[in-house]
RNA sequence: AGCCUCAUAGUUCAACGGAUAGAAUAGAAGUUUCCUAAACUUUAGAUCCAGGUUCGAUUCCUGGUGAGGCUACCA
């Protein structure tokens, strides 16, 4: 039993002594720091059960608690709020219990409560872009949450392999690429279709530009250009499986995935499994089928298939075409219901996917629970806002995007060059600082994304560059260094943390103020598994180094005379140091031994 | 037009319905014979507007205003 649990049967106890009340639960909230305590309990909600005045209950049960628990040392009350201080001994022994826990503040692994995680989900036309970054970061960064809170999961992306997008391209290669391969240009091979997609948007724009001069409708324009038409043959030729275009799509696509991969592993992010669309898109076409049967769709006399959603509070949505090829949402079935079959202990799953899609997930969930599937209770769209410039939203066609590898490659040169400035990375190997810049850029980029509300839009300006000072992640890199270079200099035994026998007050309130941040690490995971959000732990994990900075600067460590003082504070440290790494694992940020 | 999301210091972000709305950054002022100054300590500065529910509202409800998104037999 925690203390929050014990103060609050105490009080509940005290309630029904001191009033002949039954509360039925008793409500917390942290302690300001204007204020002398450790845990607050709100008197007010008592009021429509106790019929007194606030203060005063709050003395009666201030008062109650203090003769009941020893762990509590003293409470004051302030218009309606009991602060409670506890003991040294309280903190001390708390600090003691979890100090040789390897992950503190991760649940035990429960196997029955497995989720897939899908994220990432790019087209294979075009290398990523930022905000592929914040959904592989935030994708990634959930399923570690959702791990430590004790679930198994699956991480797994859907690849959009196929489709006009990436005909554009192929063809686009064909015409103008004069047998271009990665290997003859240096090119990474998703930066090489890429630039491929780009040559054709541009030769579309101009072909629909002579149109116009010659009076033809931009809106035939625009359905009509010659390489349009062009791209859309090759794309019923794929559909056919022409060997050729089959061929050249295979090429491709490999390129495609090659670049990617080296961006997953720059980024730090992995899969467990994949799913291409090309094997997917006529997945679900059966269960539509079934779905007739049973009456949750309908079929139009044109034969497309629906299903009625107005009772709902949203429209009719088509689930297959008039000439009987899937659509989106069909392939989205299909391809659900293939993951539960895929990994059977599967109870729920998590869509990494931009809030411009909200509504398409709604429709699925709904329609997926109408067709009767008992997960589909437990989906849930892990919808994020988009990343915009300042000029407005990135467009690949337009080269307004901001490259993901060329952001990466920026990041760790500013963090070069700070690193450089001051100088104090003596005796490191040209290699070492590579590593070590890369990692700090990365740091400064992830923790920049990740302590963003999931749901927020970030505007993001290529020109003021990410920052490395103040409420960064580099900021906490620096501060796990320091404790690391404080546990290379205490060459003394600290597995056994002194017991202070005797004493009643021994701890700094600094000290106090680290511990109370240090022991909301397991409720903050839990917190960010319900929430899906990776920035309460980041914002959890700030707090925490803040709080051990200002310990660090005030304090002295090794320099205590008092050998238990000074052994205390140093394990402290290393507790410290340890929540750090976990918790910026759960974020996929690494941590340096120096910087 | 309908539906969805968002709105907090100059700027970027916080705040289970709780006390005097927290940080960072930019601004002002300090701290290095001392464990890493990418740090610490002061200081000034904000809840879009109008109602409502509540002992208590940045948070919940209604109506405005502003920004973004979605309303394809595209993916």
């Amino acid at each position: 039993m925690n203390i929050s649990e014990k103060i609050e049967q105490s009080v509940i106890k005290g309630a029904f002594e001191s009033y002949g009340v039954q509360l039925a639960k008793v409500e917390f909230v942290p302690t300001r720091n204007d204020f002398e305590g450790d845990t607050t309990v709100v008197v007010f909600s008592m009021l429509k059960l106790i019929k007194d005045n606030p203060e005063q209950i709050g003395q009666t049960l201030g008062q109650y608690l203090v003769d009941a628990l020893e762990e509590i040392k003293s409470f004051n009350v302030v218009k309606g709020f009991l602060n409670i201080s506890f003991t040294d001994a309280y903190f001390l022994h708390t600090f003691t219990t979890t100090y040789t826990q390897t992950h503190f503040g991760f649940a035990t692994p429960n196997s029955k409560e497995a989720v897939v995680v899908e994220y990432s989900s790019p087209n294979t036309n075009k290398p990523l872009h930022l905000g592929h970054v914040r959904n592989n970061l935030l994708g990634y960064a959930v399923a570690k949450i959702l791990e430590a809170s004790g679930r198994k999961v699956y991480k797994t992306q859907i690849i959009n392999d196929r489709g006009i997008h990436i005909c554009k391209s192929m063809l686009s290669w064909k015409k103008f690429g004069n047998k271009e391969t990665p290997e003859s240009t240096g090119l990474k091979g998703d930066s090489l279709v890429g630039k491929y997609y780009v040559a054709f948007d541009k030769v579309y724009k101009e072909e629909i530009s002579a149109m116009l001069a010659q009076g033809i409708s931009l809106e035939t324009a625009e359905k009509e250009a010659p390489i349009l038409m062009e791209a859309q043959k090759m794309l019923r030729l794929w559909e056919s499986g022409d060997p050729e275009t089959v061929s050249l799509w295979k090429t491709m696509n490999a390129w495609v995935y090659k670049g990617f991969e080296e961006t997953y592993k720059r980024l730090g992010v992995s899969f467990d499994s994949y799913y291409y669309e090309s094997d997917t898109y006529l997945l679900g076409k059966d269960v539509v089928a079934q779905g007739i049967e049973n009456g949750v769709f309908f079929k139009r006399e044109d034969g497309s298939v629906w299903i009625d959603l107005t009772d709902d509070g949203l429209d009719e949505k088509i689930v297959l075409r008039s000439d009987g090829t899937a659509v989106y949402m069909t392939q989205d079935i299909g391809t659900a219901i293939q993951r539960v079959a895929d990994f059977p202990d599967v109870s729920g799953m998590v869509y990494t996917v931009g809030n411009e899609q909200d509504y398409h997930f709604k429709v699925l969930f709904l329609i997926l629970k109408k067709l009767g599937f008992s997960w589909a209770q437990q989906l849930f769209h892990l919808s994020y806002g988009m990343v915009d410039l300042p000029s407005g939203k990135m467009k690949s066609r337009e080269g307004t995007v901001v490259d993901a590898d060329d952001l990466i490659t920026e990041m760790a040169d500013t963090a070069a060059s700070i690193s450089e400035d001051l100088g104090k990375l003596t005796g490191y190997t040209t290699a070492e600082k590579q590593s070590l810049f890369q990692m700090i850029g990365l740091g400064a980029l992830k923790y920049y994304i990740l302590k963003v509300d999931p749901k927020k839009r970030i505007l993001f300006d290529p020109k003021e560059s990410v920052d490395f000072q103040g409420n960064t992640g580099p900021f906490i890199q620096y501060t796990y260094a320091r404790i690391q270079s404080i546990l290379r200099k205490a060459n003394f035994d600290t597995s056994l943390i002194p017991s202070f026998d005797g004493e009643e007050s021994f701890l700094h309130e600094k000290e106090v103020a680290l511990l109370k941040q240090l022991f909301l690490f397991p409720e903050t995971v839990q917190l960010a598994a319900q929430n899906y959000s990776p920035a309460l732990i980041a914002n959890y994990t700030y707090d925490l180094v803040k709080e051990f900075n200002s310990f660090y600067q005030n304090v002295s460590i090794l320099g205590e005379s008092n050998e238990d003082l000074k052994i205390f504070r140093v394990a402290l440290s290393k507790k410290v140091a340890q929540v750090i790494q976990d918790s910026f694992g759960l974020l996929g940020i690494e941590v340096p031994e120096r910087m």
